[in-house]
DNA sequence: GTAGCGCTGCTAGATTTCAAGCACCTTCGG
DNA sequence: CCGAAGGTGCTTGAAATCTAGCAGCGCTAC
């Protein structure tokens, strides 16, 4: 799944290339297709080959990816989180300016 | 493994507990048993159970696991990830202080 | 047109996981 | 001390997953 979303769609060579300590091509084939029965994916066909993309939409998916990292590293808090987040990732001038701009504008809203 | 590294260490019935769609007991103990043979956990006698703790310190895993979100749903974007968990997490006054002098600090630190 | 390449559909076997059940051990209460 | 409760070790069988292999379809190049 995180091949998938990482690509926004992908074929079975794809997710094939991108895992790390790769499995067979026969065992992507039918990943893909558990996923597909589960509802996890869908494929449209694009020529000769298979295009999978993700049922759920990226963004809501990536509120449960955060919401899932906060509620299991960091005891639910998303303070701690975005704190964490901000520590390890060296960030631009510009970057940290962007976030102090949403910051106040999270200020008026809670207001 | 969330469910250990929530609690910092668990017993296999504190798992069960947690999981939801709940396996059978029989499963999370044979769980357990193939996360310690690849050694993702330890466990250590208390009284008559076992608890389990994660061999990879909370810290680090959770380092990897807010970069592996990053990378996936963020197209590598700490900045943009940052964003989002401000957007979504509806943080108090103070929580929003907080980050602001951290900010102030990463300033400091980049220069 | 047709030969070749790449991909899918399908089958089948090996391996791993899920689950239940029973014997034995550790603790706790009387 | 002794019995009960709850936990683990182990065995066994069912179910799911991993993998290989082959036939057939769809493009592409010649």
């Amino acid at each position: 799944m995180d091949v998938v979303y990482q690509y926004g769609q992908a074929t079975a060579a794809e997710v094939l290339d991108a895992l790390p300590d790769p499995p067979s091509y026969s065992t992507v084939r039918a990943l893909l297709r558990v996923l597909e029965d589960k509802g996890h994916v869908r494929h449209r066909r694009q020529g000769p080959r298979y295009v999978f993309r993700p049922t759920v939409p990226r963004e809501k998916a990536r509120r449960s990816a955060l919401a899932r990292v906060v509620q299991t590293f960091f005891d639910g808090s998303s303070q701690a989180a975005v704190a964490a987040l901000i520590d390890q990732s060296s960030l631009s001038g510009a970057d940290l300016d962007r976030l102090e701009a949403l910051i106040d504008r999270a200020r008026q809203e809670g207001r």
